[in-house]
Formats: C-alpha cells, structure tokens, sequence
RNA sequence: CGGGGUAUAGCGCAGUCCGGUAGCGCGCCUGCUUUGGGAGCAGGAUGUCGGGGGUUCGAAUCCCUCUACCCCGACCA
C-alpha cells in the first residue's frame, strides 16, 4: 500500500472528549472516528488491525474444531419470548418494529438463534459435540457508553456456542476453548490472566473471564502472589479470620456524635482506627422486610454475595432512608447491631471484633467499646464483603493482590437453560429425547484492539504487537520525490518486500521527513526502514524498530536475511 | 437513572459576566523558499455561533425550551 493512496487521518492534538490512552491513540492516529455515543466508524487503517485480530480468532477456532456461521444482527422477540428474556434483558437491548409493528431487537447476544437452529438442525446424539461460532456486530445499549471501543454499544464480538450430550462432553469442549483463548490472546500479544467469574443464577459449574491487565480496565481481579488462583474480585472468597476473637478490654459507652454521618467522619472525629468500625447496611429481604448486613468500616459490602443469601432479596436491593426510618426509627449513619430489630448477618470479619465503634440506632449516637457477646448476641455469619488487598489466597497459597483489568473475553458453562426453555432436543443413543447441554464463549474482537493500544504505547504513540500491525514494515524514501534514482530504488525494494511476503507500506507522501516520522510513530508500524540517497551510495538501509532507540544501517546485500530474523510472522 | 459540564471553521479553543457587523492556533488551498523528527514567508477559502421560540433598534452574548455529547456516581450508614 502507498501512503499517498491511504486515507492517513493522524492529527496533532488529543480530542477533548477522549479520557484514555487508547481512545485517544485510535482518534490521533486516525483508527476510528465516532459517529454517536457509542458508535465508531473503522478508518482504513484501523479496520487492518481489526481484520488481523479476527483472523487470528478465525484461525485458532477452526484450529479448535468450531465451525463458522453467520446469524443476523436483527432478531425477531418471538425467540426471546421464549427463552423468557424480552423482559429478563431490559433497557440494554434495542429493541424496534419492522412496518408490520412485529417486535425485533438488534442482537445484544445469539444464546436464542443458535438454540433456535439446534433445534432444527440437530436430530442425533452422533451430532454432538457441534461448536459453532461467529464473529459478528453486537449492540448493547449500554447506560453509559465510555472510554471508546473500550465500551462501546455497537462492538464486534466472536460468539462460540457448543451443545453436549453430557457434561463431560461439555467440559472437555470448555477445556479446549479454554487452551484456545489461551493461544489467541497469547498471539494477539496480550498480557492476560484467565479469571474466575461469577456464574451468575445460571449457575453451572465454571466460567473463566479472561482479562488483560491495564490501569485503565472497568473490573478488579484478585490474584494470589504465590499461586495461580485468580478471581474477578465479585466472586473471591474472603476466608473467615483464622485468629480467634480478642477479649473485651473496653467499656461499653454511648457517645454523642452529632457530626459524624459517616464511617469516614466517624474515623477522623474520634481518631478512631477505621478497622474498629463496623457499619450497618440494610436491604430488602427475599421475603419481605429489611435485612441488615454488616461489614467492617474498612470493607465493601459484596453485592453478589449479600443477594445470594436466603434471608436477602435477589438481586441485592438497598432500602431507602425512609424504609430505614420506618422500620428502625433511626436515620444512616447511625445505624448499629445493638438492639436492632431486623435480621442480622454479620461478615467473618466483623464478627471477629472487639471493642469496636457501631450507631446506637439512635440519631446522632453511636456505641464505643461494643462488644459480642457480652453486649449483643453474636448474629449470623457469612461471607458478605470484597476481598481486599493482602487477604489470605482462597486455595490457601499466598495473599491476594488486586489489579485491575479489561475483559476481553468469557467462556461460560450454560447448561440446559435455553435448550430446555426453547424445547431442543435430540435423541440418545437409547431412543431418547433429551436437550443438550451448552457451552458459550465469547470474545470482545473490538475491545482487543483497544486492549492491545492500552498495553503497548508510548509518547509517541502506539507500539503494535507485530501480529496485528496495519502493515508489518514501512518503507520511508527521504525526499524521493527530489531523486528519480531514489524513486526507482525505493520502488524496486517495495516491489521486493511485497514479493518476499510483507505486509509493507510505502511512504510516498510529499511531506517533511519529520511529519512523516512523527505519523509513522503514532500509527506504530513495528519495523521501519529508511532509503536516501547517502544510503543507495553506501549501499545500505537504515532501519529502526518501533520500540528501539537507535537506527542501524544494514546493508543492503543483508536486508533479506536481516529482515527475516527481524520480523515475527 | 441522579449529579456536573460542554456545544463558536475540519480539529483544539477564546469571545458570553458587561448585547453593537465572529476571532486565535493547528489543519486545508496557491506560490516561493526549505527538506533526516510535526518548517518559514506571502496570499487565500471555510461559520445557519447545536435546533426552535422570545426580549431588543440590534442577540454567539439575556430569557424559555428542545437536542446532542462528555465527565462523575449509581454501597449510603
């Protein structure tokens, strides 16, 4: 490709709107353009990085045994009627009529299509294990579209769908997917960790996240500094204290404190250390009611844990001031344990304290010096917060850290919801109708691309990973518009590269050596090489690696095998 | 959905408080010079000042209204 022919749209400054380093790459180095919120147009050069992305997910799941197929974007409700989620998916599905007012959506997933073709297409356990997948424009209409591609409402995902005979089958099929995504975001150049994810009320016995590490990423994971244990931190399980509770050393005493709404006010009013704290929050119960939860002051209610408690309803529900007022007769902030009416659960943590700091459920008054059992019986115990930094490993190895990441893909054990709920069936090897088990397994293909700028740039730009460059080498004749033999040259070396098998982009632009360099380094082409005229007299070419200080003359007898150790195909 | 903010040339912004014929930088076009890290000089083009309504002799500026976009939050005890 010549640079001349190529729609380069780099500008100089960063687009106001663009809050992270990949959003404002792709924007300055001219990748994608928005459209709306959420909506972004693929640019020539974007669209390359995009399209090796894909083929390298294509390749590795045909590698895998999965077939390609291509369901529509527009689907009509029927299907989701069915599958009882037209109502389940709520604001984040589009939803819109065709001119007969018949009810569609723009596909935010394909659970229901796939089972919808099962259904029809597969008769016979001897079918079985199928795994189909697509890669495929999803909509989601997200609540608050940010960060560019990073969440984005249109997006381009690869959807995989597997259907077992037994859940043997299926974990064997997950356990490929699972070393597949493995190779993939290994060959996408990606620093990733597969985490375990919360299932969800599907249930199911696994699903792994996997996430690539990056300050910018929406989600936390928990990982252990001695092992391989790895958790979105929703679902990390915080193990009780193994210590045994101090004695009490405090009296108990009620203490105005008309000033302190908050763990954080009570703390610096009272110099009181914030891991004596214990705060009270109340939520609706499963059966009706509130339910109060407590957590120390220094810890997050887990909302994931705390809904799947049986006295709490599901999902978590925070109850208002007013439902408080009502039931308590004291605002929050001064909410306590002690004399409460309502059902208790206290974390592991909390129950574990002594001589701790609670609300008296009187406004304005909390108790000092609280204590269980002498004071208050000591209620119900669960695992209801997040893990925090320095907490034990889960599998008993090693303490957790807490980094941040972006999911770029999911692998899911579904079970038989759709099969049963859409009625699939295919018979066993006995005569037998039975719905066949499901695997599914996606990948964000867009939000890689972003993922990748996130890991690999500079203040110059983006360092691609090699394997998906918009084009693997540059070739940069200096001022060749002023050298016919330099011209000739550098036409006949681009006509070599292109022949030897490179991706290669030409720079023919009448532009300044400096301008050029500068877009050359925003876009981030990984291998460079610059021709002039003191290099055709030497007999040499300069080159230089995107990530590399320095340039080098290599002669030009060398390029070939220089060329061939240098670039990763 | 709640809170905050923005909307003026392709991009980044000033002008709005205090109403009076729309500006700067970058980019773009032409010419000359320059040419190894975002050049210099000279000339030039480009705006329904987000839309609608109102006040006024006069509105980018004041008032009302609509829309779009961005940011923060959605655990508060």
């Amino acid at each position: 490709m010549r640079a001349s022919r190529l729609l380069i749209a780099t500008v100089k400054e960063t687009p106001a709107d663009a809050e992270i380093i990949s959003h404002q790459l792709m924007l300055r180095a001219g990748l994608i353009r928005r459209l709306a919120a959420g909506l972004y147009t693929w640019l020539p050069l974007g669209l390359r990085v995009l399209r090796k992305v894909e083929a390298i997910v294509r390749e590795e799941m045909n590698r895998a045994g999965a077939q390609e197929v291509l369901m529509p974007a527009v689907q009509p409700a029927e299907l989701w009627l069915e599958s009882g989620r037209w109502d389940e998916m709520g604001e984040e599905m589009l939803r819109m009529k065709d001119r007969h007012q018949r009810d569609f959506c723009f596909g935010p997933t394909h659970e229901e299509i796939i089972t919808d073709l099962c259904r029809h297409e597969l008769r016979s356990y001897k079918q079985l294990p199928i795994n189909l997948y697509q890669i495929q424009p999803k909509f989601r209409d997200e609540r608050r579209p940010r960060f560019g591609l990073m969440r984005s409402r249109e997006f381009l995902m690869k959807d995989a769908y597997s259907f077992h005979i037994d859940d043997a089958s299926l974990q064997e099929t997950y356990q490929v997917m699972h070393e597949t995504y493995c190779r993939i975001f290994d060959r996408l150049g990606l620093y990733y960790r597969p985490v375990q994810a919360d299932t969800g009320a599907i249930g199911g016995t696994g699903s792994h996240e996997f996430h690539v590490l990056a300050d910018s990423g929406e989600d936390a994971i928990a990982f252990s500094d001695q092992s391989d244990y790895a958790a979105n931190v929703e679902m990390a399980e915080a193990l009780a204290p193994t210590s045994t509770r101090p004695a009490p050393s405090e009296e108990l005493r009620l203490v105005d404190t008309p000033n302190a709404k908050t763990i954080a006010d009570l703390v610096e009013q009272f110099s009181l250390p914030i891991e004596k704290t214990v705060k009270t929050l109340v939520v609706h119960g499963r059966e009706g009611g509130l339910v109060a939860l407590l957590v120390r002051g220094d810890h997050e209610l887990n909302s994931i844990k705390a809904g799947k408690l049986s006295q709490v309803a599901c999902p978590l529900q925070m109850a208002t001031e007013a439902e408080i007022r009502a039931a308590i007769g004291a605002g929050p902030g001064s909410l306590g344990p002690i004399k409460l009416s309502l059902p208790i659960v206290a974390d592991h943590s909390v129950a574990n304290m002594a001589d701790f700091t609670a609300g008296a459920n009187i406004d304005d008054k909390h108790y000092f010096g609280l204590n269980w059992e002498r004071d208050l019986p000591l209620p119900e115990i669960a695992d209801i917060r997040n893990v925090v930094e320095g907490d034990p490993s889960p599998d008993g190895h090693g303490c957790l850290q807490i980094k941040r990441g972006i999911e770029v893909g999911h692998i899911f054990q579904l079970g038989r919801k759709y099969s049963e709920a859409m009625k699939a069936t295919v018979l066993d090897e006995n005569g037998k109708s039975i719905s066949p088990t499901m695997g599914c397994y996606g990948i964000g293909v867009s939000r890689a691309v972003a993922a990748a700028i996130e890991q690999n740039h500079d203040e110059r730009g983006i360092i691609w990973p090699e394997t998906i460059a918009p084009f693997q080498l540059v070739l940069v004749p200096i001022n060749m518009h002023k050298s016919v033999r330099l011209t000739e040259a550098a036409e006949q070396l681009y006509q070599r590269l292109q022949d030897a098998g490179y991706s290669v982009l030409l720079d023919d632009r009448k532009e300044r050596p400096g301008v050029i360099f500068a877009d050359l380094d925003l876009i981030g082409i990984p291998h460079r090489l610059v021709f002039s005229e003191r290099g055709l007299d030497a007999g040499s070419i300069e080159y230089k690696g995107r990530r590399e200080d320095a340039a080098q003359d290599i002669p030009l007898a060398e390029l070939n095998s220089f060329l061939q150790a240098k670039v990763k195909r």
